[in-house]
DNA sequence: ATCCCATGTCAGCCGATGCTTGACATGCGC
DNA sequence: GCGCATGTCAAGCATCGGCTGACATGGGAT
């Protein structure tokens, strides 16, 4: 299979990796860091806890901040969208057949 | 480095995929395709006109429908995303530094 | 010619989402 | 006491994701 090697492990919000680890280890006054992604105090709490989506701009923001790039941040939040979504579906999923090409 | 196959070549919204090559390849007539996907048919439109992202949820539904999984659809959305975000933040991204840890 | 169905597109509606501002209470260092 | 960071709440607001309903069009079948 080619997945990632993130594969098999819990799915988790960014904020919690931004909360946890990131943040404590710049070391700053969670009120600069907002400033300097140029969004709201307000936003950026909304994400440490867990309470928005780190958005394809967010990621952005938050890679070039972290000099990580944008990537790892969508893609975490990219698996915890789709573990959500398979909760929200339920057996709506199951309806849907698998289709063969003809 | 870590990335994906796909790095290099142009970001592509996924509509112009199932456009191109999935749907034609079912076979099906598109208002059954939509039916099967459980969404309306104007929704499937705007995607395959690349008007409308393929959601967390649109992606689990494609991918079981195609028998492919959610996770190639939501990522190829993720990065047409990314270059979107790209070009709509412009110099807001030049105005944030790169933090070191401290 | 007629009926049925698929196609493509437009308009409008609606609830939810992403992000904002402003305010409040609290705590800590100087 | 003053200033600043923290954490949280309440609106507000524009955009978005998805829906319904309608229309004109073009094939097949029969």
């Amino acid at each position: 299979m080619a997945g990632s090697m993130l594969k098999n492990i819990r799915p988790v919000h960014p904020g919690e990796i931004l909360r946890e680890d990131v943040l404590p280890a710049l070391g700053r006054p969670k009120t600069e860091i907002a400033r300097l992604l140029g969004i709201s105090r307000q936003t950026l709490y909304d994400i440490l806890n867990e309470k928005q989506p780190v958005t394809a701009q967010m990621a952005m923001r938050i890679g070039k901040l972290c000099g990580n790039g944008p990537e790892i941040w969508l893609k975490m939040q990219g698996r915890y969208d789709l573990k959500i979504a398979e909760r929200e579906l339920g057996d709506a999923l199951d309806a849907i057949p698998r289709l063969e090409a003809a």
